[in-house]
RNA sequence: UGGGCGAUCGUUCAAUGGUAGGACAGUGCCCUUUGGAGGCACUUAUCUAGGUUCGAAUCCUAGUCGCCCAGCCA
């Protein structure tokens, strides 16, 4: 793997269960002295998301933990769903994460080996064609309390399967009207052990083997075998295939082939967000969003616009661990994560999102001066850049209050504050619209307090944010709130659907805001905290003379929180 | 009500028979040229009942509760 090296220090990775079992196999050598070697195995049906993520941060992580190899393969058994789109979008969003694999593989490199050792089985009497329709099959299985019972093809003659299976295979039969089923026990307590099905006949195009095959092998048929072809030694997946565990060793013990075993953990859930591939698809499709890589999907291409980085979401994952237990972890973890990150690697700017202008009465017509503002407060070696200062500035909407309410600390008539890096200034008087709201509001400033500090040692309450009339550029600006209203997006009354759960302001576009003009160089992905408001990242949409920036988080805000405690 | 898996602060993860600890969230204070960041402090947890043991969150038994499984999906 090669991951970048700038994991927080104290990002301490937690023991857990899944390490110890490693290292316990390691002690032993279960494997005598072969590699240890994990696979990353997605179905290419969707994009990647951030609960993908902790698959392969312990699939790729672990291996090399112990010095060991991680394949990236495809699960590419069901052609009716896969496509070459997702297979090329799941390999960018790994490597992105820091992650890269020792070889891409296929489940349908394998249709060939797995056919092969379908006729094994079948000759030595273990798998037999069955003629039964599906709605059938599912009759014949019984139910969660009783037994199935056999059907009535399970005792065909091994020559007559072999001979039916090749017919199968050579595209003699239609859709459904045939399977391939393993020979093990109708009253197996688990169901996945009532003869599961090995092979269905599907004529469809494959993304990779074209038209070669008519016949596709089931997910259990053909995970166990393809992690064994790879001398995978621990098969990390998540809890709900806990059940098919016995079926992954009855395959592997019956062809007598490199015993990999299979480990579950639990899989990701997050507060607010919706992790199913399939709901995931239907956000796209029905233009809830804008697409996969929408900066509100938990896709990996949409946090990835949204202006995430990969050493934030590794850090959370390693700080969430791995657990066989099943819970939900608070969004505000993971933008805990992501907010110590950018706080500590992103430049600094100054952005008015919502503008007020403010003219300085007693500075002098038409002067232009620069003040040093540093580029990041956390990082000294960043540098400082020079901001111009003018007679008319802007300032947030929010930054003045006519009357202002208790423990209001911003510009109010007759109030000093600082602007950051540049002077002192009072609110003298304001301008108002027909409509008795302030347009305008006009201060004097103090010239001894250049650079934002008063010789005579007096103090100001707030520092503000500004940016210089004359000076600065426009951009579009989106604001994003969490895509559903509810902590659990599928908490609906009866009768109703997750998509009510939609928040109808996920989205907010703010097209005028003023910027420093430093940000007129900003490119595609640069990531920055617009200070005192949140981190924002240029977004693709972006063109020359024309930014368009995501807020990927904003700031914590404690004065929003007196203000809400004050209202309550 | 068959089988599998699980249960520790509000949330999440640790403690691997020997002081129940960290992170997130919350609250208060300090500090601050970002009401950001940082620092300090505080609050809150071993599902229940038995048992083994000098000693149990940990081992055993029973119960309770939760999740998963009846695709020719993965």
């Amino acid at each position: 793997m090669t991951t970048s090296s700038t994991e927080s220090p104290d990002a301490r990775t937690p023991s857990n269960f899944l390490r110890d079992l490693i290292a316990e196999d390691v002690r032993t050598k279960k494997y005598g002295n072969a590699v240890i070697q994990t696979r990353f195995p997605p179905e290419p049906n969707g994009y990647l998301h951030i609960g993908h993520a902790k698959a392969i941060f312990l699939d790729f992580g672990l291996a090399d933990e112990f010095g060991g190899k991680t394949n990236l393969r495809f699960d590419d058994t069901n052609p009716e769903k896969e496509e070459t789109e997702y297979v090329e979008s799941i390999q960018k969003d790994v490597r992105w994460l820091g992650f890269d694999w020792e070889k891409l593989c296929y489940a349908s490199d394998y249709f060939g080996q797995l056919y092969e050792w379908a006729l094994q089985l079948i000759k030595a009497g273990k798998a037999y064609v069955d003629d039964l329709a599906a709605e059938e099959i599912r009759q014949y299985r019984g139910t969660l309390t009783e037994p199935g019972k056999d059907s009535p093809y399970r005792n065909r003659s091994v020559e007559e399967n072999f001979d039916l299976f090749v017919r199968m295979k050579n595209g003699e039969f239609p859709d459904g009207s045939r399977v391939l089923r393993a020979k093990i026990d109708m009253a197996s307590p688990n169901l996945n052990m009532r003869d599961p099905v090995m092979y269905r006949i599907l004529h469809a195009s494959h993304h990779r083997t074209g038209d070669a095959w008519c016949i596709y092998p089931m997910y259990d048929y053909a995970h166990g075998q393809s992690d064994s072809i790879e001398n995978v030694t621990h098969s990390m997946c998540t809890l709900e295939f806990a059940d098919h565990q016995p079926i992954y060793r009855w395959y592997i013990e019956q062809l007598g082939i490199f015993p990999s075993q299979q480990i579950e953990f639990d899989r990701l859930n997050l507060t607010y967000t919706l992790l199913s591939k399939r709901r995931l698809l239907q956000l796209v499709q029905e233009g809830h969003v804008r697409g996969w890589d929408d900066p509100r999907m938990p896709t990996l291409s949409g946090i990835r616009r949204r202006g995430f980085t990969p050493e934030a979401i590794r850090a959370f994952i390693a700080s969430v661990g791995a657990t066989r237990t099943n819970g939900i972890i608070d969004i505000e973890m993971l933008e805990h994560f992501q907010r110590d990150d950018l706080n500590r690697r992103a430049a600094r700017a100054m952005a008015v999102l919502r503008p007020l202008k403010v003219v300085i009465d007693n500075y002098p017509e038409g002067k232009e001066e620069f003040v040093e503002v540093a580029n990041n407060p956390e990082d000294p070696e960043a540098g400082t850049r020079q901001v111009p200062f003018s007679r008319e500035i802007y300032i947030e909407q929010d930054d003045f209050r006519e009357v202002p309410p208790p423990k209001y600390y911003r510009l109010s008539p007759g109030k000093e504050v600082r602007l950051r890096n540049a002077y002192f200034i009072t609110a003298q008087s304001m301008v108002k619209d027909a409509a008795g709201s302030v347009i305008e509001v006009h201060c004097t400033y103090d010239p001894a307090s250049h650079g934002g500090n008063s010789p005579d040692g007096r103090k100001v309450k707030s520092t503000m944010h500004w940016v210089s009339a004359t000076h600065a550029i426009s951009a579009e600006i989106r604001l994003y709130d969490k895509l559903f209203v509810m902590p659990d997006p599928s908490d609906v009354p009866e009768g109703g659907s997750y998509l009510d759960n939609l928040n109808p302001n996920s989205i907010e576009i703010v097209t005028d805001a003023k910027l420093e003009p430093s940000l007129a160089n900003a490119k595609i992905e640069d990531r920055f905290q617009f200070e005192r408001v949140g981190y924002f990242c240029v977004d693709p949409d972006s063109a020359p003379g024309k930014l368009v920036f995501n807020r990927t988080l904003p700031l914590k805000d404690t004065w929003a929180k007196i203000e809400k405690k004050a209202a309550s």
